[in-house]
DNA sequence: TGTATTATCTATTATGTCGATAGGATAAAT
DNA sequence: ATTTATCCTATCGACATAATAGATAATACA
């Protein structure tokens, strides 16, 4: 399961995503329509930043702002960044590989060729769907129940 | 990432599908023979023989042993059992569905739509990889080793 | 019948992570 | 200088994880 932090993370992107200009949110303004405790969500917006997603202004006239194209920006990068690997064993992870402890031979783990695949069909999805992706399918949904409500 | 307990449990089934006429396997044995906790194996057998994949018996010449044909064993079962819903978030669960508490509407929200993408690949691959196919993969990764082995 | 053998049950422990909060430090605008 | 905001560090309670301990119940066999 997705932590907290990861949601609020993805959710805040997509929002800061929709903002017109690129101009500052606030915390607390982005905290209140998303429904984020807004302590919580500051760490957040520190660690997008930390990534080099977001950057940010202080004081008036401040806050957080989208550094990259929305389309540039992949659902798998916020993931592993937040939350870690995309695979579901150490063994299989790219980015955080790590030799399982007490594996004999790792060549021959049953369980490392079946997570391997889920991996590789996680980060397939995941690296290939950008926050535009996203917000155009939030879009497309929105505009097909538009059309139900209207027959 | 998969928990311990999980991967043991996949580990020791694995191990009781080798066992050529189904006789009882000796948690110590098992434990030992695994590199598993022999106390922690004894709670994992019994969730699996709760999920009635395995059978037991108590005393002398008792132990576990594996109740069902290695083929009708699928991966996603037992990550279920063990581990939890395969998805990632509540809201796209088959088995353990639970609406988001703060999403206003869940038709339109965005990482809805991405995860339930990642929880249909995910669950395409475990429901249709059984014990026996992951022996059949292992066996096969051992040929191919051995045959580089003999040029 | 008795005894060794083995699984079963219930409880407990240590450690860590998660979700969240608190309070002050720092930087920018006016 | 003052206000406005992000930035930083520390801390909290609740829960999950990985493992261990010890007593109980069932079975085989002599």
């Amino acid at each position: 399961m997705l932590s907290m932090k990861t949601r609020y993370a993805i959710k805040a992107l997509i929002a800061l995503a929709r903002e017109p200009n690129r101009d500052p949110v606030l915390i607390s303004s982005l905290a209140e329509h998303e429904n984020i405790p807004k302590k919580f969500l500051e760490l957040i917006l520190l660690d997008l930043k930390a990534m080099g997603i977001l950057g940010s202004r202080k004081g008036k006239h401040g806050g957080y702002f989208l550094r990259l194209e929305p389309g540039q920006v992949k659902l798998g990068q916020v993931v592993r960044g937040i939350e870690g690997p995309l695979a579901l064993l150490q063994c299989v992870s790219q980015t955080q590989y790590e030799r399982c402890a007490d594996c004999p031979d790792e060549k021959l783990c049953g369980l490392r060729l079946v997570f391997k695949d889920v991996r590789d069909a996680t980060s397939k999805i995941l690296d290939n769907t950008s926050l535009s992706d996203v917000m155009a399918r939030v879009d497309r949904e929105a505009q097909r129940s538009d059309l139900m409500f209207h027959i």
